[in-house]
DNA sequence: CCAAAAGTTGAGCAATTGTTCAACTGTAAA
DNA sequence: TTTACAGTTGAACAATTGCTCAACTTTTGG
C-alpha cells in the first residue's frame, strides 16, 4: 500500500506533515470531539496491522482451524492445498501478531490460536455477514 | 494479492484444483474433524473481504471514529488530513460492505457506523493489543 | 554420522491496494 | 440560471502482498 510510506513519514515528520487535505471543517464540534475522542497514530497502525491477518481468505482458513485444535504445518497444507512454504510464511506473520502460538513435538511443530480474542472476532465477523 | 486468481479459479475448477501441496497428512484424525468443521469457501471469502477493512491505518481511523457521532466526508478529510477523494473512495468500500450507513441532509452526506459489530470487533482488537 | 522428513527463509513475481489528480454529479443559495 | 461547494468516480502510479521456488536448518531414526 502506499500508505506505509505515509506511516514512515508520520514518524519522521512527527505531526508536521504537508495538508494534503482539500476542504474546510463543516461541523467543528463534532470535530472537536471526535479529535478528542481519536487514539494515538500508533494505537491505529497496531489495530491494522494486527487485524490485517483477517483480511485474507487463506489466513482467516487458517485462524478459523486453529481455533478448535491444534495442528502441524503439513496438515495445514494438506487441509488447504498450500506449500509447506506458503503456510509457514503465514504461520511466521500470524505468530509474529500473536494470534497463534506453537510448541515443537520432536520434528513436528504444533500451532493453535493464542487466546479468545481470534474466535471473539471470528464470531462478530461471521454475525455481521449473516445479518439480513 | 495472488491469491484472488486462485479463488476465481477455485469457483471455475470447483474443487478440482491441481494440487499445490508438497507433502502428507501427518495427523489423520485432527486433519479429518478440521475439514469436517470448516466452513465453505464463500464464507471464508465473505469473512476477509469484510475483515479486510479493518487492516489498514486510514479505515480504522473511519471506523473508529464513526462509531461515537456521524461526521461528513470533509470532516473525516480534515481529521485525517486526506483529500475527500482519498476518503470517499474508503466510504464507498466500507458501505459497500455495510459497515457504515450515510444519510443526506441538503449537500452534505453523514456517514456513521451501520451496527455494534464494528465497535466490538475494535475493542476485542485493542484487548488483544494491549495484553501483556 | 548420514539420510529423510518437518519446517524456515529470502528472493522474485504477479496481483492487489491506497492514494492522488482531474473531471464529473448533485444540491442550494444568490 | 449561474455559481459555489459537497461528494463521487475512474485512471494511473507506487507500494505492498501472497505465493512459489530453491536452498537452508533442525530433529529423529538407522
Amino acid at each position: 500500500m502506499a500508505r506505509k510510506a505515509i506511516h514512515t513519514k508520520d514518524k519522521i515528520n512527527a505531526g508536521q506533515d504537508k495538508i494534503r487535505c482539500d476542504c474546510d471543517i463543516i461541523h467543528e464540534e463534532s470535530v472537536r470531539e471526535a479529535r478528542a475522542a481519536m487514539l494515538q497514530a500508533q494505537a491505529y497502525e497496531d489495530l491494522a496491522s494486527l487485524l490485517r491477518h483477517f483480511g485474507d481468505p487463506t489466513r482467516v482458513r487458517i485462524l478459523h482451524i486453529l481455533a478448535s485444535r491444534e495442528l502441524c504445518v503439513c496438515d495445514l497444507a494438506v487441509l488447504l492445498n498450500l506449500t509447506k512454504s506458503a503456510v509457514s510464511h503465514q504461520l511466521k506473520s500470524l505468530r509474529l501478531s500473536r494470534l497463534i502460538r506453537s510448541r515443537r513435538d520432536g520434528q513436528v511443530i504444533f500451532y493453535t490460536v493464542a487466546d479468545e480474542h481470534v474466535a471473539q472476532i471470528l464470531a462478530t465477523a461471521l454475525d455481521h455477514v449473516h445479518e439480513d
